[in-house]
DNA sequence: ATAATATATAAAACCGATTTCATAAAAAGG
DNA sequence: CCTTTTTATGAAATCGGTTTTATATATTAT
C-alpha cells in the first residue's frame, strides 16, 4: 500500500498524510482519521522513496576488519547502542581482513546509501586517503589516528608502556615482545614503541631475537611463544600485543612446564574476557572499547547533517588489570 | 550527480544509461561514451531511487541477540560471506536481548527498508508469531526450530547427550548440570533434555541440588559451580550449557583447589576459542556456527523473489572435541 | 472593524531512478 | 526484394514519497 491508496482509505491527502508524518500543519480531526487508518492498515512511509527526497537515509556504514573478534565486536555494540537511541541503523560491511574490500565499501557508500562511516580500519593506505578524501558524507575512525578526520582512540602506547614498566619494576631483565605488524599504527606500532621507549627508560636493552611478530589469534601466540621459549638463556618476560597471543603464549608454557609467572611473566592487551580464565589469568591493559564505539557513534551523529566539521580526536584512557602473569 | 545530469554530460539519454546499468539494448559507441563520462565523474546510480522503482535493496536485516558473544559473531560472519558474495549488505540489529526490540525491528522489516531477515533468535513468544506471520518477506531463523519458518540449527539434543555420556561411560555417577534458561530451547531445553536423557539411559540420577541455571556468561558459572562445589558430597562431573559457563566453573575450581578433572569433570558445548586456553582446556561441542550462518545466508537468497517457498529445517551436525577437563 | 499573522489544505512539482511505449534502423529469413 | 525479427533509441509514465505553491480560513493585533 502506497502513499496515494492510503490517503484514499484514510479519506484525506497525500499531502496530510506526509504531514502526519512530518509534523507540518494538521487539523485534529485528519490526524485522527490517519491514526485510525493506520490502525486499520499498518501502513508505514516507503524508507526508500523518503530517502530519495529527504536524502537522509538514517543508515550508518560500520566498517570492520573482523566481526569474530571480541574488540570489534565490542566497538560495534557501542555503536549499535548509540544509533538505536537515535533511530539509525546499522549497514554492516566485514572485511574479513581483506584491504580491497575496505576501499570497494568506502566507494560504495561515497555515493549514497549511508548519511555516515565509521570505518575501524587497521591498515591505512595511499588509496585509504584519496578514497576518503573524495567523501562527502561525514566518517569517523576508530582505533586509529588519522590526519585530517575525526578518531576515537585508545592510548595502546601509554597501556604498552604502563605494562611494560609493570614487568621491569617486578625486576625483568631479560624482556621479549609478541606484537603484530608495525603497520598497523594502534595494536602494531604504538604498542611497540611504548613497549621499547619503557625498555629504554629503564635501561634494558631488548635481544634482537626476543623480538616477534604475530598474527591477532591464540595460535600465532603460540607457535610465537614456542620459538621465544624453547632455546637456551630464555627471556624472564614477554610482552604480549593482544590478550589472544598472551593467552596462546601461557597455553605454550603450560604444556612444556615453564612456569608463569615464577620463570617467565607475560602480559597481554585488552583485557578480554579470555585474560580471566587462562591456565594463568593474564595481567592487561582495559580498553574501553565499547566506550569507543560509543563516543564515535556520537561523534558521528554530530557531523550528520552540518556543512563542515573540525576533525576531532578522543583518546580514551586505559587501565591496568594486575592479575597472576605478572606476580612476583 | 543524478542521471539526468550525468547523460547530459556523457551526451546520451536517461534511458541510455539506465540501460548501460542494466544490461538493455545499448551500442558500443553509446557504450563507451558513458563508461568514459563514468571514469570522469564517478557517477553512480542512487540505490534509494533504484529501489523504489524495483522493489529490491539489496539488503538483509539481521537480528542478533548479542554481538559480542562469539557464537553469534561467528554466525554473523558466516551471514556476511555469502551475502558478499551476492552483492547484498546486512542490516544488523542488534538487540540486546530485549525481546520487544526484536519485535519493533522485525515489525519495521515487515514493511520495507530489507529484501529479506535472519533471525537469530533465542525466546518466541506469541507476539514474535504474529508478526512473523504477517511478514511479507522470507524470514530464516537460526539456533532454533519454530514451526513454519525455515530454520538453520544445531543438534543440541545429540551434542549434550553426546557430552553426558562421554563423562557417565568415564565413571561419573553423581552429575551436576548448569544451564540456562528453558525458555531458550536450542541452548536451554534442547540441551537440558539430551543431558537428562543420558543420564535416565545409564540408570543415574540427578540429584535435585544439582540442577542450576545461570546466565550466558563467565561470571555466572563461576557463581554456580561455587553453590554447587562448596557443600560436601560434591557432584563428579558438571555439564555446562556452554563453554563460557564452564571457563566459570573451571577457574573456581581452580581457585578453590578442587582438581579438574581428578575430583570433578566438567564439559561445555560451542568449542569456542576459550575452550582451549582455560586452566584446564575444555571438553566441548563443535557447533558449526560460521557454517550455519552461511547456509542459512544461503537459504534466504534462494527464497528472495520467489512467491512462495516451502519451510525447510536444516540441523547441522557436532563432533566431540575431547579435552583434558574429562581425561580419566 | 480592519489589517496582519497563523493555521490548514489540496494540487502540482519534484526527487532519481526504471520501464513501457512508439518508432526507427539493421539484420535475418524466404 | 520484401517481410519479419532483432537491435537500438528517446520521450513519457511510473515508483512512493516530500515540499513548494496557491489559496482559504481562523486568530490575533491594532
Amino acid at each position: 500500500m502506497n502513499i496515494s491508496e492510503f490517503a484514499e482509505y484514510a479519506g484525506v491527502s497525500k499531502s496530510a498524510v506526509s504531514r502526519y508524518f512530518n509534523n507540518g500543519y494538521l487539523s485534529a480531526d485528519k490526524r485522527e482519521m490517519i491514526e485510525k487508518a493506520i490502525e486499520e492498515t499498518g501502513y508505514s512511509p516507503s524508507f526508500s522513496a523518503q530517502a530519495i527526497k529527504t536524502r537522509v537515509t538514517k543508515l550508518v556504514g560500520v566498517i570492520i576488519p573482523k566481526l569474530s573478534s571480541e574488540s570489534c565486536a565490542r566497538i560495534t555494540e557501542g555503536i549499535s547502542q548509540v544509533l538505536y537511541e537515535h533511530g539509525y541503523q546499522i549497514l554492516l560491511v566485514n572485511t574479513a581482513n581483506d584491504y580491497n574490500r575496505e576501499i570497494e565499501y568506502l566507494e560504495l557508500f561515497r555515493q549514497n546509501r549511508v548519511d555516515g562511516v565509521i570505518f575501524l580500519a587497521t591498515v591505512f593506505t595511499e588509496v585509504h586517503r584519496s578514497v576518503m578524501n573524495k567523501m562527502h558524507i561525514p566518517v569517523v575512525i576508530v582505533g586509529q589516528q588519522y590526519k585530517g578526520f575525526s578518531c576515537v582512540c585508545h592510548d595502546d602506547y601509554g597501556a604498552a608502556y604502563a605494562l611494560t614498566e609493570l614487568m621491569l619494576k617486578k625486576g625483568a631483565v631479560r624482556p621479549a615482545y609478541i606484537g603484530v605488524t608495525d603497520e598497523d599504527k594502534a595494536a602494531g606500532e604504538a604498542r611497540h614503541k611504548g613497549f621499547l621507549k619503557a625498555l629504554a627508560d629503564y635501561d634494558i636493552k631488548l635481544e634482537k631475537q626476543n623480538g616477534m611478530t604475530a598474527e591477532f589469534n591464540i595460535d600465532s601466540g603460540y607457535k610465537c611463544a614456542k620459538r621465544l621459549l624453547s632455546g637456551g638463556n630464555i627471556p624472564d618476560c614477554i610482552f604480549c600485543a593482544t590478550d589472544n597471543i598472551a593467552a596462546g603464549a601461557i597455553r605454550y608454557c603450560r604444556e612444556s612446564g615453564i612456569k608463569v609467572p615464577g620463570e617467565v611473566m607475560i602480559c597481554g592487551v585488552g583485557d578480554s574476557k579470555i585474560s580471566t580464565v587462562t591456565a594463568i589469568p593474564i595481567t592487561s591493559a582495559r580498553l574501553h572499547y565499547k566506550t569507543a564505539g560509543i563516543e564515535a557513534a556520537q561523534m558521528l551523529l554530530n557531523s550528520i547533517g552540518k556543512a563542515s566539521v573540525v576533525p576531532k580526536i578522543m583518546k580514551l584512557d586505559y587501565e591496568i588489570a594486575e592479575r597472576e602473569s605478572t606476580d612476583r
